[in-house]
DNA sequence: AAAACATACAAGAACGTTCCAATACATAGG
DNA sequence: CCTATGTATTGGAACGTTCTTGTATGTTTT
């Protein structure tokens, strides 16, 4: 079923049926509806192969992003994709595995389909100019650790939050409320990760109100998955580790620590003030409420989108947007008096 | 950058190019290995749609599901992705937004792309056979409702739980730890749903215990969002309405729920039990944690991976599976003794 | 040494679409 | 009536691949 048969079926041209396909004027009402008749009858889709080899530049972007899992990614993802249909473009999902290069990945793709644009979702931006080179096209990191300057920042847009700022604000949050033995729980603290920045931003908060930094308060998790922050969480506390207050790099992650902290008979806030970075749907209804800053997910998915067709449609430069979050004051941090 | 620029620029033929990429016979070592390095140096990657184009039968199938937000879907998408890749295939995903036919936005992806077939995730079927005669390329249903018997059923292949009879299950099992006032968080009586499937055995489970039905212990939810069962619950509190158990038709509701129980005073179990089917990664960090039966969500994802690429390749006939949950045992369920 | 054959490569059709150039046919101006 | 101008339609090239068929070159067989 092709536009030939379509064509056949009515006694036209191939050209003819392409035209009123793709609402070319100068196409008499007759034809068009004759023609608009048979594409129904017949179930006529066209083939976008073909339609994508003969157009040079298709309306097509690309979305990488890894690890799907994330609940805060599914949000932005979902922003991202509303923003880019309601444009009229459409989008291809690369999934990456650990272990794959982004970048590269998103080259292929970009090249295989033609691509105009591309996003990249999450992660850390740790390439040189070569690969970036490589990609020639508009590209837009949205919620990326772009902060560590390896790379000219007029070769790309971004969208992010200021991760430093952020966990400094909550951290700074915690010791404005009578807390001063602050726990964290992260993944990393040196692979240039969101998890780093957040990092770098507690230690700065440390010492910005005369708090002694103690090694030993930095709970490192194995992957940012719930059960090894739940793992690292009785750890510490089998160890006795004494901590009025615990800073963590995501929500999921803070509700696994709740519930590790429950279960060694801790009560949050009473015990254990926690806080935490991201505003996802779930940590709203977790038992305290969890208080964390939100990240405007919606609107870093719509503006990461918006920069991009800016870009690729040549209207302006790129730029570098950094977004603030919104504080959501749950039940799960409390003022302590010494 | 075309397979003729590599051809070009080390003096050979595009056929030639083309058998060193396709990795055919007959091309001699010498020519092979200047062909790659042109490859490597150029940067050249094939243009997917020329080829696609090209050949007869794509190894892509599609995957159409309805709302990406859910968690639970989350889980099976994961599977069905890796184990397409494991396969050699290719996947493309359709987001189907509220109002839209997943059928039909099938079967144009199906036509578009000459995908091999397509998995159907999520959702509810209540189609006719012209709908389905459509579509003339095999196809599963994965986590859906087809218990309704308005399609043959030699049409297609399925995986799903037995909803009816694994909310049979959980309500009995409260039954069996003494409760008789046992509410339902559900979100659709009479939609064709899997919400009215489990709901169907929720009914059947009072029955045959022998437990009078009570229309008022059935909160019905607009929608499957976590505010909207926590307002039910809430209401349903305020009114007083006096239940010792709560079956909930997913995680996420449960959870919202148990929010909603705690806020007003009560305590999970002890004033009320909680129980769910879904199994979501969540759930078994609320406090307490939720008592629930889990889907066997990768499981499934494979399965219909599997099934498809049976009908696909032609090994068999279509099959309808139908795997069973694994009971969690959390702490959202008490024991009454009246 | 001629014939038969294998091997390594080239030429070109085909896939289904878009779009430019060409054509046919009106309609109007002189 | 012949030429300009415009409108509706057609023909065919082009997109970048794959794959079949064809052709040189060398190698074995008789």
């Amino acid at each position: 079923m092709t536009i030939k048969d379509v064509a056949q079926h009515c006694g036209v041209s191939v050209s003819t049926v392409s035209r009123v396909l793709n609402k070319h004027p100068d196409v008499s009402e007759r034809v068009r509806s004759k023609v608009m008749r048979a594409v129904e009858e017949l179930h006529y889709v066209p083939n976008s192969s073909a339609r994508d080899l003969v157009c040079a530049a298709s309306d097509a972007v690309g979305l990488v992003v890894r690890g799907v899992g994330n609940p805060f990614f599914l949000d932005v993802f979902h922003a991202v994709e509303s923003t880019i249909a309601e444009a009229g473009y459409t989008m291809f999902v690369q999934n990456i595995h650990p272990g794959e290069d982004e970048l590269r990945a998103g080259a292929q793709l970009v090249r295989s389909k033609k691509l105009r644009g591309l996003i990249l979702l999450g992660g850390c931006f740790d390439y040189n100019a070569d690969d970036v080179a490589l990609l020639d096209v508009p590209f837009v990191c949205c919620s990326y650790t772009n902060s560590f300057g390896n790379l000219d920042e007029k070769a790309y847009s971004s969208v992010t939050i200021d991760d430093r700022a952020e966990a400094h604000r909550a951290v700074h949050y915690l010791v404005k409320n009578g807390h001063r033995r602050i726990a964290v729980l992260l993944e990393s603290t040196d692979d240039r990760s969101i998890s780093e920045l957040r990092y770098m931003g507690y230690r700065q908060a440390l010492e910005e109100n005369g708090i002694a930094f103690d090694e030993a308060l930095v709970l490192q998790t194995r992957g940012y998955g719930m059960d090894a922050a739940y793992d690292a969480v009785c750890e510490a506390l089998k160890k006795e580790l004494s901590f009025s207050a615990l800073f963590c790099i995501s929500d999921s992650m803070a509700v696994a620590a709740m519930k590790a902290l429950h279960d060694a008979g801790r009560s949050v806030p009473k015990d254990c003030s926690v806080i935490a970075i991201d505003g996802i749907e779930m940590s709203a209804y977790s038992i305290p409420t969890l208080t964390t800053l939100s990240q405007p997910k919606h609107e870093m998915g719509e503006m990461s989108v918006r920069l991009l067709l800016d870009m690729i449609e040549g209207h302006t430069a790129n730029r570098h947007v950094v977004l603030e979050t919104e504080p959501r004051r749950g039940g799960s941090v409390c003022r302590i008096c010494d």
